[in-house]
DNA sequence: CGTCCTTTGAAGACA
DNA sequence: TGTCTTCAAAGGACG
């Protein structure tokens, strides 16, 4: 089912996984989103619970009951955001979207995804057509130039597209749409959001002629900058800041999903209000509102904001006059993820706590499917070639030292007795036992599988496999070593295992950790998979790969990753297999 | 009020 | 080149 809106049941489909999975089977698809993130959630309350105190067995049934709301803005959230769905799936089910020629980005299909970047309406009209432009590209994925190597046929693709266990209603991509109008701004004519390309001068939808459109396709600088934009096929309509969001704002993640001009109407009504928000503040020198821009008076952040550090980009995006914005890092794909997906993992749980969610998140990531990552993974490199573009100057270094120091200053002369010394509690607090769950990854995981997991470790949430073993380790508790242990795992390279986030590290170092992985040297499904089973994998995640091996597309995207994979040693394998 | 927590990934800084 | 650190989002918790 390469369309999303899969065959299977509105659901989303996730049926692809359905198949995949056996362990789940049908059941995946009642079982939902919601299961999956109560299962989640489970683990993670259970575990919560627990830990500071064995109370409550109850806390299944405690999640089992949706929350009612958190904060009135967080339920217009929700309401938005389900109002959407359920826009969406209609749409796709009456088929407005018939099925785009790569289903990895069905939605992106629609023209309104906003951009993170260039928001609002404020678009010019060179900016629309060079949407326009760029539209057929989506069209034509496999081929059209994406650097990406994709695979040029959308139908092997779209053949394997497997995704999505976890059912989501919202599709992966949606975040994207997150970015976009939040708001209107003023004097931007609705153009939302419909599938069908607005007619610049117009404001009509229509559909694009390929033969119009493929010319323009490589297009040339200048329409936005000196390069293509990459995004620019996901334009938005009007836009919305995606990083910068006035304080009183709508902050809806999902306001924007991707609606069509019907749906648009559908909800505009309702959320028009909301929508239309003050003028974005740190606007670009095109005068479009960027998102990655936090006007000083705005105080995105609270912790910088110090003149000093405002960004010394060479070049401002905005006029000096105005300060210079802090130009915030582009997001990069679990970001997107996590944007996405956390107002529905909220919503879904009782729990609040950021740190807490996010640890779902984080494995829910894992659980994703390769495309699904891969999609994350190719939003985000759009992203930053969308960021690089609008301020070429900028590094990240810029923004260094504008948060505080964090914690972490366990410098390498730490003792391992010292790791304990972390001010806060510990990883496990949150995720004590979160070993059922889908994940195994998370923890350790993420030093095993992490960067390379899109490929490895998506383990789906219920299979049982790599599950009990590792789970949390007593001593993981004590521990949480701030990091390191790369070394043992090194071979991840910069990979993420870098981060400090380490909490996984300790107990792999440890090593005890060990995730069910089979070892096993298949080659089955995949001609190419090798790389990924060579090495232990846990059950899940070679499930996975052998039903879908990278695809070129997602080789290109995680290339990266695999070659990570490759490189890891065998030792790794002796290492759990015990 | 500022920072931590927590996640992954990207990129800068450093050895 | 490899390793380590920061920052990106988010929002409750904590000092």
């Amino acid at each position: 089912m390469p369309q999303l809106n899969g065959g299977g049941g509105d659901d989303l489909g996730a049926n692809d996984e359905m198949i995949s999975f056996k362990d789940e089977g049908e059941q995946e698809e009642k079982i939902s989103e919601n299961v999956s993130a109560e299962r989640d959630l489970d683990d993670l309350k259970s575990s919560l619970v627990n830990e500071s105190e064995n109370n409550s067995s109850s806390s299944d049934s405690e999640q089992a009951e949706r929350r009612p709301q958190r904060r009135p803005d967080l339920e217009s959230y929700e309401k938005a955001r389900d109002y959407f769905s359920e826009a969406l799936r209609r749409q796709q089910d009456g088929g407005f979207f018939k099925s785009p020629h790569y289903p990895g980005y069905p939605f992106l299909m629609i023209p309104d995804l906003s951009n993170p970047y260039l928001s609002n309406g404020a678009l010019s009209p060179s900016a629309r057509t060079y949407l326009q432009m760029k539209w057929p590209i989506l069209d034509v994925p496999g081929s059209a130039g994406l650097k990406d190597s994709r695979s040029p046929t959308p139908g092997h693709l779209s053949n394997k597209v497997p995704v999505v266990q976890h059912a989501h209603h919202v599709h992966p991509l949606t975040p994207l749409i997150t970015y976009s109008n939040e708001h209107f701004s003023p004097g931007t004519p609705p153009s939302h959001l419909s599938p069908e390309i607005l007619d610049p001068k117009t404001g009509i939808p229509r559909t694009p002629h390929p033969s119009e459109l493929s010319p323009y396709y490589p297009l040339s600088p200048g329409a936005v900058g000196s390069i293509a934009h990459p995004l620019g096929w996901l334009m938005p309509q009007q836009g919305q800041p995606m990083y910068s969001i006035p304080p009183g704002g709508f902050r809806h993640p999902y306001p924007a999903l991707a609606m069509n001009a019907s749906m648009s109407s559908l909800v505009s009504s309702r959320f028009s209000p909301h929508m239309v928000s003050p003028p974005p503040h740190g606007l670009h020198q095109t005068g479009i509102p960027h998102p990655a821009i936090v006007s000083p008076g705005i105080k995105q952040e609270p912790h910088d904001m110090s003149p000093s550090m405002h960004a010394k980009s060479p070049v401002p995006p905005k006029k000096e006059e105005d300060k210079r914005p802090h130009i915030k890092k582009p997001l990069n794909a679990f970001m997107l993820y996590m944007k996405e997906m956390r107002a529905k993992v909220v919503a879904e749980c009782t729990l609040k706590e950021s740190a807490a969610i996010n640890q779902i998140l984080g494995r829910r990531w894992h659980s994703l499917s390769r495309e699904e990552q891969a999609k994350y993974y190719e939003l985000a490199r759009k992203e930053r070639q969308l960021h690089s573009q609008l301020y070429p100057g900028w590094s990240a270094r810029d923004n260094y030292g504008k948060r505080k120091k964090r914690k972490r200053d366990n410098k390498p002369d730490s003792k391992p007795e010292d790791f304990s010394i972390r001010s806060k509690k510990q990883c496990v607090q949150y995720l004590p036992s979160e070993k059922m769950c889908d994940s195994p990854a998370s923890s350790h995981g993420s030093m095993l599988d992490s960067p390379a997991t899109p490929s490895a470790a998506l383990a789906s949430p219920a299979a049982p496999a790599a599950t009990h073993s590792e789970q949390a380790q007593p001593l993981s508790l004590t521990t949480k070593p701030e990091g390191r242990m790369h070394h043992h795992f090194s071979l991840a390279g910069k990979a993420s295992g870098s981060s400090s986030s380490s909490s996984s590290s300790s107990s792999s170092s440890s090593s005890s950790h060990s995730h069910s992985h089979l070892s096993i040297p298949i080659g089955t499904s995949g001609s190419h998979s090798t790389p990924i089973l060579s090495r232990p994998i846990p059950f899940t995640s070679l499930h996975h790969s052998m039903l879908s091996p990278p695809s070129p597309y997602h080789q290109a995207a995680l290339h990266s990753h695999h070659a990570l994979f490759q490189s890891q040693p065998l030792s790794l394998v002796t290492k759990h297999n015990d």
